[in-house]
DNA sequence: TAAATCTGATACTTGGAAGTGTCAACTATG
DNA sequence: CATAGTTGACACTTCCAAGTATCAGATTTA
């Protein structure tokens, strides 16, 4: 809200973006919450198949079907928009692949590999999102974030002391960007190995890497 | 206007830039070679340094000290640019591996790793053109291209008769992305290892996953 | 010296996207 | 029905960078 707008007297309880009644049955808050929705949607469509770069206000406005000014309603840019669509595919891939990673513990890894190249190849959007669009643009940096987070993740199961942390975090970000890479080829099918020829690979990849850490 | 100038007689071969006579002792050719290397290396300086997406025509020609109209000299557009520095960039890194990779030979991969990373980590803008610039934009795409020769090369070095391709380029891949993962958290002083303990980290996870190809 | 070419600075036109404003039609409220 | 909130369409202003044109002064050539 504006700080020194006008709330001056009681006749103008509502300066800006007029937020009261139901409409069409409909609360206020829900119509907000549903267009944000619909923007979330559009953005991941967009993003995920033109790339962030390629996507402007109008675009994204005229996938979800509304117009500019319920864009800025929910979102000041584009890359706040992109912030919260990605944070948004972050949580539902954790939300798959934590379960695995308990599951299976630190000494089996391959129940979280599998859920995890499952969650991010069954939607191509998701995918190109993690694989393009975290090197360069709003979303660069995420990938490391990401790496880091998982990385911690598999150290707290494991119970393993860091005494030496660089080495760790460089294997670390080696399989993060070994499975990005791989990721990325894959999306544009050069590569025909299977979905389960490639967890096997990814597997042995993180074992080979695991074991330099641990030891 | 450039057209319809007074071509009237046959006195006037040269319609649009007059290239011609020499200039301060330099012949015309090499004035304009002089000032497409002037462009080429405020191309790298800034790309290197802001990224290919935050520079713009007038940027370069800021940068080299020439005008807008000597920028359209030699290129089309900051894309045709981009891809020059990037050629010039490749291709002065092959020269410094090739030898060390012929040298060492398909058996010891340390010579070539050795010379890799010290030509590209002794150049932040190398680094940073390779590691970030080559995921999106108008050189995306390049980094699989450079993968796919390197390994070309060292099977061709190794004689490999490829017998399951896609395996061998799946692990290609991973030795690429996991280099320029690692490269791009040097890059940013997110590691502290010794630029010889890195050699040695890519040397080992080089090792591993050619155990695998070959055997 | 006169004519032609070359250079660098700068003015200019153009195009696209961001962000804002207006308005007529629609819906809830009393 | 009258009033006020709500919506979508679209016009509008602003801004920025691309690309083009102009011009005075410097340099070469005849």
């Amino acid at each position: 809200m504006g700080l020194g707008e006008d709330e001056t007297v009681a006749t103008e309880p509502d300066p800006a973006g007029t937020v009261v009644r139901p409409y069409r049955g409909v609360s206020a808050l829900d119509r907000i919450a549903l267009r944000r929705r619909q923007l979330l949607d559009a953005g991941l469509e967009l993003f995920g198949t033109r790339g962030i770069s390629a996507v402007g206000v109008g675009d994204v406005c005229s996938e979800a079907g509304l117009t500019k000014r319920y864009f800025y309603e929910s979102f000041q840019s584009i890359d706040e928009l992109a912030e919260a669509v990605f944070e948004e595919v972050r949580a539902n891939l954790m939300v798959r692949v934590a379960p695995a990673l308990a599951a299976g513990g630190p000494s089996d890894i391959r129940l979280a590999v599998d859920a995890y190249v499952r969650a991010v190849t069954e939607d191509p959007r998701v995918l190109r999102l993690l694989a393009f669009e975290t090197s360069a643009g709003p979303l660069a940096g995420h990938r490391d974030d990401f790496a880091t987070n998982a990385v911690e993740a598999w150290f707290a199961l494991s119970g393993h002391q860091a005494k030496d942390r660089d080495r760790n975090r460089l294997r670390a970000y080696a399989f993060v960007g070994a499975s990005t890479q791989i990721g990325l080829a894959w999306a544009r099918g050069e590569l025909s190995l299977s979905i389960d020829a490639l967890i096997d690979e990814l597997v042995e990849l993180f074992e080979n890497l695991a074991a330099g850490v641990v030891g």
